[in-house]
DNA sequence: ACTCGGATGGCAGTTACTGTCAAGTGTGAC
DNA sequence: GTCACACTTGACAGTAACTGCCATCCGAGT
């Protein structure tokens, strides 16, 4: 089987190449996917769009979801990346908010694209399930980042766990609800708003 | 396109033949699951295992996933309906736990079973999306539940639907736990852990 | 015995995905 | 300049998941 994701070592020019066509496939089917909805898309219509052929596009997604959870396919490093970031002795539900907030501010960069795929992600069944498995990814790896600096392991202790996942729910249903408002409501008060809610959770026991 | 879940209004011969029918084609499936892994077996296989034809097969279950998740499916109705049955002022933190309680004792009346089901479903990335998806509709489906024992219309207020999610989380937690100790650890002392931890989420600011 | 609704099987067709091979392209060694 | 090599691509064939359609069959009611 060919790693659809071979790891960029080097930016390259023939690294940059790939990213090239990796970006135009995936802006082609986004563009078709926010008309006709994900199901009614074929891949032969995108790889069409982007002047490719199929064969190629299996080469960069590893499937038909891929090419939409493609943007969030790093979001779990950057999370780890924006936790270590914050003081040491920042409490938890600060530390995992401000956290949190990186990957809002990045996805408010494009504020229209992404409450379309936002949309188009939490209606559609089976990038919801690929959505699901990402945040079950991040979940993992918060929990052993917020573990190593409480001085926990995860794999003894259910808190960093527990943690991690209630404030991934908390941004889950901030998100939720900024999809349904349509964007009528702002995502970063949604989400101030249920971080409030579980702050304690996050906090009590764990300091 | 054809109901793949028709309503099992009254419980006539025919129906019952139908359920006899769907019971032997999931046995089939996870008999051979179990030895093969999901990927690895074909619907084929798992058809000739049951004796019926593959179009069949789809009348029955709409994907070949559905034949794992199919003892999921009515998990969200019970779930509400074991939280409508507990008193009206009792903490949400008790209730959701004691409701949460019957899906576990529901569970743990085949536990190798359940333990060699959640393993798979947890380790297959396809299953794991199904099981995510319906976990959402878990979530929703209690918010609902939660919203009508409290006065509080999930649509207006976050807190239905972030206690859900909590609760959910907290589940979710102690089931990964326990799948991952083979056994070796107990579910219900398990989730009494993560509910414990996160009990004051779910009781503060809602009542 | 007749009929009629529902369950089934077979078959063809679409779509997602994969392995393989041959051809094209750019880069570096000489 | 050219040869060699790594890398990318496209074409093709093949598998497996699913769907629509139609012919058949079987049990229930009259």
């Amino acid at each position: 089987m060919t790693d659809p994701y071979p790891p960029a070592r080097e930016t390259s020019l023939a690294e940059r190449k790939r990213q090239l066509v990796r970006d135009e496939l995936a802006e082609a089917a986004l563009k078709l996917l926010a008309s006709q909805g994900f199901e009614d898309t074929t891949i032969d219509q995108m790889v069409a769009a982007a002047g490719v052929s199929q064969r190629t596009f299996f080469r960069y997604f590893g499937s038909k979801e891929d090419v939409v959870v493609y943007s969030l396919a790093d979001t779990g490093a950057q999370l780890c990346a924006a936790l270590t970031a914050r003081p040491a002795d920042e409490p938890p539900a600060v530390a995992l908010r401000a956290a949190i907030s990186v990957f809002i501010t990045l996805c408010l960069e494009h504020p229209a694209k992404s409450l379309r795929l936002a949309r188009v992600m939490l209606a559609t069944p089976s990038l919801l399930g690929r959505y699901l498995e990402r945040q079950a990814e991040w979940r993992r790896d918060i929990a052993v980042e917020l573990g190593r600096r409480l001085g926990l392991d995860p794999a003894d202790d259910l808190r960093p766990e527990l943690a991690a996942g209630v404030a991934l729910t908390a941004f889950d249903v901030a998100l939720r609800r900024w999809a349904a408002s349509d964007g009528t409501e702002d995502l970063d008060p949604l989400t101030d708003q249920t971080f409030a809610i579980v702050a304690d959770t996050l906090n009590a026991g764990l300091r």
